[in-house]
DNA sequence: CCAAAAGTGTTATGCTTACACCCATGC
DNA sequence: GCATGGGTGTAAGCATAACACTTTTGG
């Protein structure tokens, strides 16, 4: 067998955009740099990875280490490599976007890890905050989310188990900066058939109860 | 700064899926290895990133050096990075998908490349002959091809610079392995406003010569 | 009874699909 | 004049978009 040995090797790490909603507003996940290159700037959680893991399996031990959150969902989005995206020398970044539920959100408040924070990714400032690359990947990972919902189901990733069709209409309001109109959204996400209606309702409010819904398995 | 060398590193490569369209056929460009693992086995041309080399550059350069061309429809796919993937030890691949137009495939045909050659993508048989874990690079390759021409202009690439539209249907057809209508093809290649008719036709036809169109901006 | 959000149908518009015949050329 | 692929329009069905009022609850 050929040798592996002949070239050098770049350094290989996973970054994760960790998307959230909370406060009415989509939020991702950044880590304060401690150290050089970019001390004091915001960055995206992530690290190496490492000889025996999959890359997929990097990115879910990064969740867990970082934000103390497991069974997420996760996605490969992208593999950033121009070799000057890192000053110290050759690395590449196989950056993911992970998507947390409004239940999960507090395990990553109470994990309360180092100097974690959620931003708004709609702060027009954020970008000249972000650490490396960080900007351009965030930007790639907002652009796929919106399409994302677009096609798939993937918004009921980011509430509860149990949700109500506003919420839910809300959720997409927010990702796609845009009003939605409110009976066709119902229709919509009813003809996909991806949810169904369980016999509560949001009670204590001042208003008429909405009903609660749940995605199918989850 | 910290240091970059407390972790072992991967090896990083990249691997391309090169489609043509030929002999009224979808075409993957693959290369005979002559060494192990998987001696005798096809493979996706591909080889190591260099420490100062761009990933898409890397491309560019594997493209240019296996078959000798230069300037093509070039896009990053995926990066696979099972720690089992390839057997002499760690190797993450990122894939790249491009497209070869009737033109530049003279190119590829007269370079003459070592063990290279074109094979039918839809040859059922062709899963069981390639190496490592290239069936799944190459499945997904067909399927961003498929999705992608649905929904951008991107089979333009893989004609020469002047072409009929019964050309680019026939292109569709192979790719998306289904009939596709005369009339609704034509209303919604031209609605698209992409190309542009020229004043030729191509003559020398035992019926009537068709409309040579071409791509605005090549 | 007032405030607040939940819930519900219909119409118009545009897009997609299905479909068949005449045209221009070479031989 | 015949064989061959080139070229063209219309109608039906379907999906999307626009739009406003009634219902249920808490206070």
């Amino acid at each position: 067998m050929t040798k592996l040995n002949e070239y050098p090797r770049p350094s290989v790490t996973v970054d994760i955009v960790i998307f959230t909603i909370a406060e009415d507003d989509l939020k991702v996940l950044l880590v304060r740099r401690g150290v050089e290159p970019f001390k004091g700037r915001w960055a995206l959680p992530g690290g190496f990875v490492e000889i025996k893991e999959s890359l997929e399996q990097a990115a879910a031990r990064e969740l867990k280490e970082e934000v103390g959150v497991t069974n997420v969902y996760l996605e490969q989005l992208y593999t950033f490599g121009d070799p000057k995206r890192d000053p110290r020398g050759r690395v590449i970044s196989v950056a993911y976007f992970a998507l947390i539920d409004a239940e999960r959100q507090r395990i990553v408040a109470a994990s309360d890890a180092a100097d974690a924070e959620w931003h708004s990714v709609f702060n027009p400032k954020l970008g000249a905050k972000l650490a490396f690359d960080h900007k351009e990947i965030l930007d790639y990972a907002v652009w796929r989310l919106r399409n994302k919902i677009e096609w798939t189901t993937v918004g009921y990733e980011l509430l509860s188990k149990k949700f109500t069709l506003s919420e839910l209409q809300r959720v997409y309001e927010i990702i796609l900066q845009r009003p939605v109109d409110k009976r066709n959204f119902r229709k919509k996400i009813l003809a996909q058939g991806q949810i169904r209606e369980i016999n509560e309702t949001r009670s204590d409010v001042a208003h008429r109860p909405a009903r609660l819904y749940s995605f199918r398995e989850k």
